[in-house]
DNA sequence: AGCCGCAGCTCTTCAGCCGTG
DNA sequence: TCACGGCTGAAGAGCTGCGGC
């Protein structure tokens, strides 16, 4: 004997006991059941029930090398654009019997720390958000074989993909504002070192207004962390640049808002002064005066697709390389 | 022999006999480097990293009974109510060595369910947002011992909690409006099966109202789920009981963001024609214009605490009982 | 002081038992 | 004779506590 445990510590062992099987009969209830009659499954059901027994999934994953967890790492919740992928891996995974856990990483080495902890803890799969990761993880992840899908990424997948093309989500957007008659376009990016989903706007940004004959060199970069602070800030770069600018298009809708409350503040009418473009749909583009102009990715079949994905490679189907491109389309309200 | 799994499997037998040490050595250099000689350590962390080994945490829980995993419930990530309360316990598991692992849970089934995970997986500790929980999972709780820190709950804590309460910060709002002169004061609630944070705040509106002599009957709820929504409903459905309601006391920023927006569809000056109270401090808050009286929770310590109230119990210290009040305090804007 | 061997944590894979048709 | 349904026992899975050298 090593341990100080507790005895009363619930095992299969002592369910078994108490209803008079051997405990492979009660691991065989929770995982085959169809190999347990239905009488004694039924009662070594009720035992564990009265016991307070939930299996020891540390014991589990031990001895089968399985598991039923899946962990996400997701960049932020300081707003909403992850809501609906999240309740999408979540709905999902819930479905196949799986359980979804989360880590929040705002950087890369946060990223990495989570994915090594998900490592460590023997999932069955790991979801990542964007293409970029500390090279050493992605070492890790290669050795040690655990599916992963990137989110929000449509090409060249480290292992699976599924997402959609920012590329042709810019191009849509740009045109429809040249489309309504807009000339004077700015373009807001952030600045730093942040995910290529973002920084892959720009040039197609400038391709689409060249493309038209108009000008490309309304650009200004923002801090990613500056939330609806960045609307004031870029609405001030994009004017130092061109003061007669007509339009804008924002990396976020919290950006877009931001902007929308400084156009407030100057007395400016939109989209009559300043047309606004705003993305990821969140639940303030269509609640604010006027409501936003977005581009609506479809977060929600993101996150389904996300775990399936893992489900089939874990479940010995599936193959590397798999994407899949979950695509996305454009609301149109009355800010542009 | 049982399984298949694949030879290349890193384990720390495999890291010691790389090392020429053994397994006990290796396991040491991980939990306890000062028990192993710095020359060794090197030796066994360059192999091990190498080698891309990630202790297996499954068998060392297994082995242990312990673990460096804490879990916590998160009622929702569809606005930012919760972002700085899980900074703060990130922040701090972190500096202690622990992980943290999320679950999402909307309703109380869902809870349930993600609390049986965590208790699957044999977590160190669970955190979970207010003090209504399934019967069920109280039992287990109970039985299991894992400590518990109920957050946002400021007495009777099921095992130990930290919060800070929500009755005082309602009379502090309520009188800083009356001092303020305001006469008519409307009060929004959460309609059906919400926490008793919201329920709580109903009579104490009353009671601060009466006690200045006012009328107390301008209540209303709407449904939690109706966001930025929840502002017209609420603004509607107040001036329906009184059409010269003349201030409004929101459950959260969100719907005083929702009611201010649609009091600029109305034409309404805010806080002239109606003042308005938010709660939560949002960034949208301070964002918006008029920018947003509101209450300020201490979120971020909120994390801090319910971390080391585990973190201690999980050392040994601290004891179930313990309670923490991380208090309130009231950020004046322009909006009352 | 620094390092090692043994036994054991809880569960699952697999082979096999026993009685029946 | 064998197949099959329902159950069981032995042997680890990878790690750590403890005592020994």
């Amino acid at each position: 004997m090593t341990k100080l445990r507790s005895d009363e510590t619930v095992t299969m062992q002592s369910v078994a006991v108490a209803a008079g099987v051997s405990p492979m009969t009660v691991s065989n209830t929770f995982r085959y059941p169809e190999r347990v009659q239905e009488e004694t499954r039924q009662r070594v059901l009720k035992i564990a029930a009265e016991l307070g027994y939930i299996p020891n999934h540390a014991a589990g994953n031990l001895a089968s090398g399985q598991s039923r967890v899946i962990g996400a790492v997701i960049p932020s919740i300081k707003n909403s654009s992850f809501y609906n992928y999240v309740r999408g891996m979540q709905d999902h995974v819930a479905t196949e019997g799986y359980q979804l856990i989360l880590k929040l990483a705002d950087t890369l080495s946060q990223e990495a720390s989570a994915i090594r902890t998900f490592v460590g803890l023997r999932v069955a799969g790991i979801a990542l958000v964007g293409d970029e990761h500390e090279s050493d993880v992605k070492t890790l992840l290669r050795k040690t074989g655990v599916p992963v899908v990137e989110s929000w990424v449509h090409e060249n997948p480290f292992d699976m993909a599924v997402g959609y093309s920012t590329s042709d989500a810019t191009r849509v957007i740009t045109e429809l504002l040249i489309e309504r008659g807009y000339r004077r376009i700015g373009f807001v990016g952030y600045q730093g070192d942040v995910s290529s989903r973002f920084t892959e706007r720009v040039p197609t940004f400038k391709q689409s207004m060249e493309k038209a004959g108009l000008d490309s060199y309304r650009i200004f970069l923002v801090d990613q962390a500056d939330g609806f602070g960045a609307g004031p800030k870029a609405l001030e770069g994009l004017c130092a640049i061109d003061p007669d600018l007509d339009a804008i298009v924002c990396p976020t809708d919290i950006v877009a808002a931001g902007v929308l409350f400084e156009c407030g503040r100057r007395g400016w009418k939109v989209p009559e002064r300043l047309a606004i473009a705003g993305w990821g749909d969140y639940e303030i583009a269509s609640e604010i005066t006027p409501g936003l102009t977005t581009v609506q990715p479809h977060s929600y079949e993101m996150g389904q697709r996300a775990m399936s994905l893992i489900i089939e490679r874990a479940a010995g189907s599936g193959a590397t390389g798999m994407m899949v491109d979950t695509g996305f389309h454009i609301v149109k309200r009355a800010s542009a």
